[in-house]
DNA sequence: ACCTGAACACCGTTCAAGT
DNA sequence: ACCTGAACACCGTTCAAGT
């Protein structure tokens, strides 16, 4: 509505609360640039595509939550970063998508990997194979799992309740199974059954 | 470029074409109807909306592999699954964003999931939640890794190799961790190390 | 059953020019 | 440094009408 000059920092503020009001499909380049009172065009002073913009949305929805209060263990360590990831993006409107797509770019959104990689080599007797591989698996399960919850929860808000309601805790059971998967290779003691 | 009178079957067969030649961001409604010497709004007669269209696409791009002889161990047969979807994705271009797409908006592409509980359901002493998890588990990850993949695969090939070249093995590399987590719950002897 | 032609309501991006 | 105004080359979708 108002118009003015704005910092780069100021844009990615807006574009979070476009985001979160009305959704990633109606985050174009003309609607923030009405939102924030100033022409499409203008944006492009900021940044130089909209799929930079969209990554630098990215990490302001992951910097909202850092992890904190990092456990010991290494896989207590993993737990706790793909729950900080899961939680940041569910906090906003396709959150998981947004993050995905500028992953995917390659042009952000890369805090989760590298907080992954570093939990992964604390374990005593991970290589750098199962680090990376390791690492990029957990991601491609936090970022599928999370778009697919999230497409739900926001169908069934909407009050297009078609599918089966997703259980929250499907989240921790299908982190402990990638978890598990892990921890043989890494040789912490696993019981079967 | 010749115009004609169509039937569903043909339009998707010429939208796997312009898929496969010219990639997702260039398959677009007037496109496809340029391309079949017909108006974009000619398409309408066929489907519904785009994304449907998309679904059908996704749906062809998944019947050209099916998975034939079936292992009889339950592990072989869900690495089978997850091979021969990587396979039929690789295959076209963009192929993995096009089923995942399809695959989130619950209009198609159901195949796989379908073949992946079947899998987990043959292993003795797999409880329903354990296949339904587990099944969603494996897809995220078959989805997610092999669009990353597939991304560089083409980046490579388009020349701009920038990342560090991706090995083809990990694919197999990172099944197997997701096989070894499914191992422990599901109740196959697993050797640690 | 399948298609045309025209329209509606949008996109991302570029660029010369302004302050 | 940040913005305007106008343009370029597109989108998906609808709808009355044609054969």
């Amino acid at each position: 509505m108002a118009a003015g000059r704005y910092h780069r920092a100021e844009v990615v503020a807006r574009a979070v609360e476009v985001l979160d009001r009305y959704g990633l499909a109606d985050l174009s380049m003309r609607r923030l640039g009405a939102e924030l009172g100033v022409q499409p065009s203008a944006l492009y002073h900021h940044f130089a595509t909209k799929q930079l913009l969209l990554a630098a949305v990215a990490d302001e929805i992951l910097a909202r939550r850092p992890v904190e209060d990092l456990p010991d263990a290494w896989d207590d360590r993993v737990a706790a970063v793909c729950r900080a990831t899961r939680d940041a993006m569910l906090a906003r409107t396709d959150g998981a998508d947004v993050v995905a797509t500028a992953y995917a770019f390659g042009l952000g959104a890369r805090a989760p990997y590298d907080a992954l990689v570093a939990a992964l080599r604390s374990a005593p007797g991970a290589d750098e194979e199962v680090v990376g591989v390791g690492a990029r698996t957990l991601l491609h399960f936090v970022l599928g799992h999370v778009a697919d919850e999230q497409t739900h929860l926001q169908a069934a808000s909407a009050g297009a309740i078609e599918d089966a309601p997703r259980d929250g805790s499907e989240f921790d059971v299908a982190l402990g199974i990638v978890l598990d998967g892990l921890r043989v290779r890494i040789g912490t003691a696993v019981a079967p059954g």
